[in-house]
DNA sequence: AATGAATGAGCATTCATTCAT
DNA sequence: TATGAATGAATGCTCATTCAT
């Protein structure tokens, strides 16, 4: 895909270059140490930029963070929208959400490893994050499984909000497994195991 | 057996409530503020003794909490394998587990956000975690699959370990939902929410 | 020499036989590790009593050390009066205050260390100090020299307080080279050495 | 060479300016209150900088201690080659070291005192000093005195190395006590005085 | 007298953030 | 924009001393 701008030396593409380098030298730093051990000074190292041109760029070590969620949040659920646009049938679109759902984090194990740890890590941020991208990631779910329960695929007698959080931890759960493990595995057929117990149950 | 100093006053027990209280003292504070934000100050005036009385109880901020993880995670697997001795059926085996696991956690939402939050907020202490009390939970939940795909109750068509992590990171998902939510509700009754979807999947 | 009370058991006796093992204790810690690394916890230890029994018999950690000095110092200053009490001539006098110097502190390598470094390691010390026994020990030393100048045996063309300082000096690097030095030897033979110097210079 | 920056204000010289008003500073609280009592914070504020400027500099508080010694003693036996090289006889050889010795720490009061002070206070900087610097230094006096001897000009019944722990610890005194005084006098000229009885004795 | 648990003042060090260049 | 030296607030931990028993 072409760039509106040539090469990288535009005003505004280099500020983007430079952000971006940013975000992800912290990506990778945050998923090494963790964020309160941490130093402003080792990610400023590693996207070789000096300490104090960090906050040209952000307003803090915590904006940091929190740009990591927002754009991956935001890149994530427009993804999710783009690929679920055309797809009716609430089976698989409940199957195509659980499948991106692993390609991504599969796809970046440093950034699936600030989402599952830091994210994790602190009430403060869940609740803000509750209130913004993570709510509507799984009230998307949530209303697919209410339309799958309208069209007469799915059992009536679950709260889809309920089924949305199983869903969901089920999958986290895989992830958060994925990035502890000692063995290299992909992640991403995991989603159809997930789905096999989501779907159809353990019990014969 | 009789005791020769009256009631709780022999010194160990005195040793004992001291400890008790400042871990009692530092998951209320650990869970307020979250590890890293917590001072030791802080539970010290929590637990209503002077901050070097502490480190007379424990070797440093970090095994306090290293503490409250081992102490309960000690008391729920031997809780876990008394209520599950006289149960056979794997299927009831696995509902007395996720009863267990929500019941505990659900009675004490301070201790919850603490093992929800702090525990999984960190790589270090999770991997030290898995190792320790958590690898073998998620075992005794494997094992029951097992068992229960051997008794020709379970499909077999499904990795057990695999089935262990969905059913716990359902369960954890409802943990985590009830701590960050805003309406006060009971956990324990979860569980058959999840179970629900565990055995019998949703689809119709 | 008898013993005015019977045994050690009288309440005077005990007072002074704890006091004198909480000494022993404090020169054998403070030469190992030096005062100010030394805890008053390790000494009461060493001594083989409670923290808290220090502070019976000692002001505080300061004191202790005080205690030491003055102790030794009294002592040393009493034995050398007792034994320079027939000499007459000038030389005997000089040599056996240096001969006693070196025997008294090559006889106890610990409180050796103890005066040579702790001693020496604190101007506050140093200065009580002068003012106390060391500065009557140079004293000791000058009027020596003085009667030496007198009686026509030394030469009068050096002020007697430099040749004490000079003296002194001399016997103290042995024995700070003593306390340093990686092999073994008796300290007491290096006091002709000095003597040898000191009386006849080293030119031929 | 010429320089980019107008005189002293390179960045190269900047920091070796800062570093050097640390240690001056240093120098002065270690004098005044000993080591262990000095704060960090007394010496950052003495060199009007803050405390964390410190450690932009040195690693540690006994970083800057050794920084003291370091510097002190390098500069001190350089200067001492320098002058000893071109001096043959043995007799001048030690007259100007005994001289040397006295100007450098009569020069400097403070310096003075922590090397005297900090430098004897304790067992671990004296044996890390012994294997460095002050080795060095008695070995240069030990030498000379053996090419006296072998030049007939010292008498050979005493071993060099004593010799040497004669002068130094006479020197040494006079520094001692010049910096316990009460009365301020220059130290320079007592080097005299100690060579007076260190060539000659004080028997006539 | 003896104990040792409890106290709390004290301090070296770190590091996010600022700002003069 | 970029730099990186400088800042100084913040805090875990130690240990001399106290005092209830």
């Amino acid at each position: 895909m072409p760039r509106h701008t040539r090469s990288g030396s535009s005003a505004k593409a280099v500020v983007l270059d430079k952000r971006e380098a940013i975000l992800r030298a912290a990506i990778k730093v945050f998923a090494n140490r963790g964020y309160f051990s941490s130093k402003v000074a080792d990610i400023a190292g590693e996207a070789g930029i000096a300490d104090g041109t960090v906050y040209l760029y952000f307003k803090s070590k915590d904006d940091i963070l929190h740009s990591i969620f927002d754009r991956a949040m935001t890149e994530f659920i427009d993804e999710g929208r783009r690929q679920l646009a055309e797809i009716e049938d609430p089976v698989e679109r409940i199957r195509r959400i659980a499948q991106l759902h692993l390609e991504k984090l599969g796809a970046d194990r440093n950034m699936a490893i600030v989402f599952q740890v830091e994210l994790r890590g602190s009430t403060k941020f869940m609740e803000q994050f509750s209130a913004a991208g993570f709510g509507e990631y799984l009230d998307i779910i949530r209303k697919t499984i209410a339309d799958g329960q309208a069209a007469g695929v799915f059992r009536t007698d679950l709260k889809p909000v309920v089924g949305a959080k199983i869903l969901y931890g089920a999958l986290d759960e895989m992830v958060t497994n994925w990035i502890l493990s000692k063995r290299s595995y992909p992640l991403a057929p995991m989603a159809d195991e997930v789905l096999k117990v989501f779907f159809g149950g353990v019990l014969i």
